[in-house]
DNA sequence: CTCCTTCATCTTACTAGTCAAGTGATAGTT
DNA sequence: AACTATCACTTGACTAGTAAGATGAAGGAG
């Protein structure tokens, strides 16, 4: 790191892991800004959304389950499946220790309404600006890059 | 989209669009996860010391200049200067009607301490699972998606 | 010399998440 | 039978963000 004292001007040595990183955050917060503008006259958000179709695929489902699912911490699902439940999204059945997460008809419904303009918003965005050959290149190094920090998570 | 009915189980007819988006959401959430507990021994968050960054790079600087440059809101700008002001990082300093922010000696002590460790730390993830052309071909790809989604949101 | 607009910042009420400590019932041990 | 561990979940105190409305001073218009 070079430190010009004078002009307070910091010339940073940055590596390209680096950029690549701010690449990623920066398009990470901007397109959930969109998601969410996009998805308010559905009157959802996308984090709900997100729990809304994991549930739909894999229900029952433990809340414990759905935090792996999510990768959110169980104290997160908690709170975010209190706000589902008061919406009559979903329904929380108590098996004496565990809770079993099922879908409601409301919850249901409320992916029919949503999913294909969802999947048709985030397509278009990815479409817009990269060729077939492109996303499968950024799809496969994408996986390489998650499942790393998978693992370093895990360990 | 193709329900069955009996099985409750939707077998989705996701996009590459979409899986690529799904990748991306896990992979920031989880290594900000990573960031913020190395980040824990230098008693900073992953936030903090962006904002940080960004005044060092571009101060003096005003709050709303300043959210541009890490793209969040005014609102959320003002509240992250506050909570960086108690800690003794930076200085807002009054023109009348704007407020001009620099780091103070313990804010630059600071980036002076972490700058290093952190590159490091992002750069080596990176550097773990992808060669260094995987790495061009990966920046050069999501540089293409962030800017689309930055024009978008201008608009 | 007031009136009004503009603009940067702040505030309010909210979602979404973390970590760590707390709860409460079941199950196993002595 | 009482003691304790475990397990799934909840709660409390916090960071970090949003959108929308409030604040307050400067500058221009009448």
């Amino acid at each position: 790191m070079i430190v010009t004292k004078g002009s307070e001007h910091y010339l940073k040595k940055n590596t390209l892991g680096s950029l690549i990183w701010l690449r990623i955050t920066r398009f990470t917060h901007q397109s959930n800004l969109l998601s969410n503008h996009f998805l308010k006259q559905f009157d959802i958000t996308a984090a709900q959304f997100d729990v809304l179709i994991q549930i739909s695929t894999y229900q029952p489902i433990t809340q414990s389950q759905l935090a792996v699912k999510v990768t959110v911490s169980e104290g997160g699902i908690s709170r975010m499946l209190t706000r589902l439940e008061q919406e009559g999204y979903i329904q929380r059945k108590q098996d004496w220790k565990t809770k079993w997460i099922t879908l409601t008809s409301k919850g249901e419904a409320k992916i029919q309404e949503v999913f294909e303009h969802q999947l048709n918003f985030q397509t278009t965005i990815v479409n817009e600006c990269l060729t077939k050959e492109e996303q499968k290149t950024l799809y496969m190094l994408m996986s390489k890059l998650q499942k790393n920090t998978e693992n370093k998570i895990e360990s």
